[in-house]
RNA sequence: GUCAGGGUAGCUCAACGGUGGAGCAGCGCUUUCAUAAGGCGACGGCUGUGGGUUCGAAUCCCACCCCUGACACCA
């Protein structure tokens, strides 16, 4: 295994505000990075903000703003999440810094090289009532839905096409030398059938006259990048690529060493293990190595919308219950890899049952017998008695099994209670001192290495339990306090 | 419509050919170190429906019903 750990998620597009399913996302890639640097690994975390692109430039004329000074306002947003979220990215990239347009210009013109780039003209539908672009997948009957009683118009354009079809082959030859390409394997199945299907070239370009807010191509100033094929090329601009290629193959890795991370939402999986894929064969850089694919969060048991008024803002969520209350829920009650359903009440329950009634509680009781009856854990050896293989933590961790590896703290936990009831070292203390010393400094151990398990998970409430075991003082103000209803 | 995944205790899920399990909630008993927390226990399921294979099926096969996702230019 590399010394080098790389991960990425996906950028946000910042047409809205942060929303929980990118929290979901971004907490993920954080405890996977947070690990691999508590095991000693270099870390690069990458995340950022796509912000090319017709929504946004829209957007921004609408509230009269420059493009650039909207998009300024909405990056800074983004990065709150940094704090509400505890996340520990090493690197913010925005699709407008200039040297990611530098890499996606450079990028471009090796797809060309390689023959992969070529001019068609193209059809797009156009509704007269909504002076709009229409795709396919927005028409209903093949009819704008707002104004199904205008015939929709052809307006031929000329784009540029990516030779997507070229690379059917090569991504199945990678599909099946990697079988665990994709996670889970039945998004690798997904991926297979859609590819296997045939693919398509697609458009890689606007019109600069018609939507100026994008990457100019190189060579030909009356066109700008797709929003999308300059968005992805992010996950290397962030190391420096093309120029610093030392620090690039370290990280990303070389084609016999794959060593890239990415982590995405089931509705980017094309994106990212073809599209981007096939993006990267034709420019001549190694593939990635893997790709997670995560659920949607529900709400109430359905799909958040502002209609329905069931949209969990996790700002909100961090205020009122804290930022290690919403990571252990999208942790260790979210499913890693599919849907899990948001209510508020199943929140406050598994808060009160796991983190007040569970976690908080058993760290108080054990940190009032020690500290009452001066039992101390020589924490500078404590790290020796570790192991990281505890009941498979670190092999869950490895293999981004991030609900399970959770489980294991929790189970060990609940262990500790029950040792306590069975050994009563508060009973015995009494009687036979020395004994139940003994037991308090087991239970001590037991609580250090929950607290080092849990460091990826919760580090601030981690750090605080870690701190309490070095000074040996009890727990005043309770680790997280009961909800009451 | 086609393809994929799924329908198991009130809820979230595990068992994937051999006597249906866990956590949470509710119920009973109980300890006092602790955030009225902890521990123990009982209750709780014709495993979507109907057939079939098998000594034996939640588990394999067929049909049907219901849910979810994908079926390309949405970022």
């Amino acid at each position: 295994m590399s010394n080098k750990f790389y991960i990425t998620t996906t950028l946000p597009y910042v047409n809205a505000a942060p929303h929980i399913g990118f929290a979901l996302e971004i907490v993920q890639a954080d405890v996977l990075a947070r690990y691999a640097s508590l095991r000693g690994r270099e870390v690069v975390f990458n995340t950022g903000t796509d912000e090319h692109g017709l929504k946004i430039y829209r957007k921004a004329i609408e509230e009269g703003k420059d493009p650039q000074a909207y998009v300024d306002e909405y990056a800074a947003k983004f990065e709150r999440l940094k704090n509400a979220l505890n996340v520990s990215y090493t690197n913010f990239v925005r699709t407008t810094d200039p040297h990611h347009i530098k890499a996606a210009q450079d990028f471009w013109t090796r797809c060309e090289k390689a023959g992969d780039i070529y001019k068609k003209f193209y059809s797009v539908k156009y509704c007269v009532g909504c002076e709009l672009e229409k795709t396919d997948s927005e028409l209903v009957e093949g009819r704008c839905p707002v104004h199904p009683n205008l015939e929709l118009e052809a307006i031929e354009e000329e784009n540029y096409f990516f030779r997507f079809s070229k690379y059917q082959q090569p991504l199945l030859h990678l599909y099946s030398e990697h079988p665990d390409f994709v996670v889970p394997d039945y998004r690798l199945t997904e991926i297979k059938n859609f590819v296997s299907g045939g693919l398509q070239d697609f458009s890689i370009s606007r019109l600069k006259e018609k939507m100026p807010w994008g990457i100019p191509v190189p060579g030909d100033d009356k066109h700008v990048m797709y929003v999308w094929f300059d968005a992805l090329i992010n996950y290397i601009s962030t190391l420096g690529w093309p120029e610093n290629q030392k620090k690039f193959e370290e990280f990303w890795g070389t084609a016999g060493h794959p060593n890239a991370l990415q982590i995405a939402g089931k509705d980017n999986l094309r994106q990212q293990s073809a599209i981007w894929q096939a993006m990267l064969l034709s420019a001549g850089v190694p593939t990635s190595r893997q790709v997670l694919i995560h659920g949607f969060i529900t709400s109430e048991g359905e799909k958040m919308s502002k209609s329905l008024g069931n949209v969990v803002d996790p700002f909100v969520i961090v205020d009122k219950y804290g930022t290690d209350a919403l990571r252990y829920w999208l942790t260790r009650e979210m499913p890693t890899f599919n849907d899990g359903d948001f209510t508020i009440e199943r929140f406050e329950e598994s808060y009160n049952a796991s983190l007040a009634n569970g976690l908080g509680n058993l760290v108080s009781r054990i940190m009032k017998m020690a500290s009452a009856n001066g039992v101390g854990l020589d924490w500078e050896k404590a790290d020796e008695g570790l192991n990281w293989e505890t009941e498979g933590y670190a092999e869950y961790l490895e293999t981004a099994q991030i609900q399970q590896a959770a489980e294991i703290i929790w189970r060990e936990a609940r262990k500790a209670d029950q040792y306590i009831q069975e050994k009563e070292p508060f009973k015995v203390i009494k009687t036979d001192p020395e004994k139940a010393k003994k037991d308090i400094l087991i239970l001590l151990g037991e609580l250090w290495t929950i607290g080092r398990l849990l460091e990826p998970f919760l580090p601030e409430t981690s750090a605080r339990i870690i701190n309490a075991i070095k000074d040996n003082h009890e727990i005043s103000q309770p680790l997280f306090p009961r909800i009451s209803s």
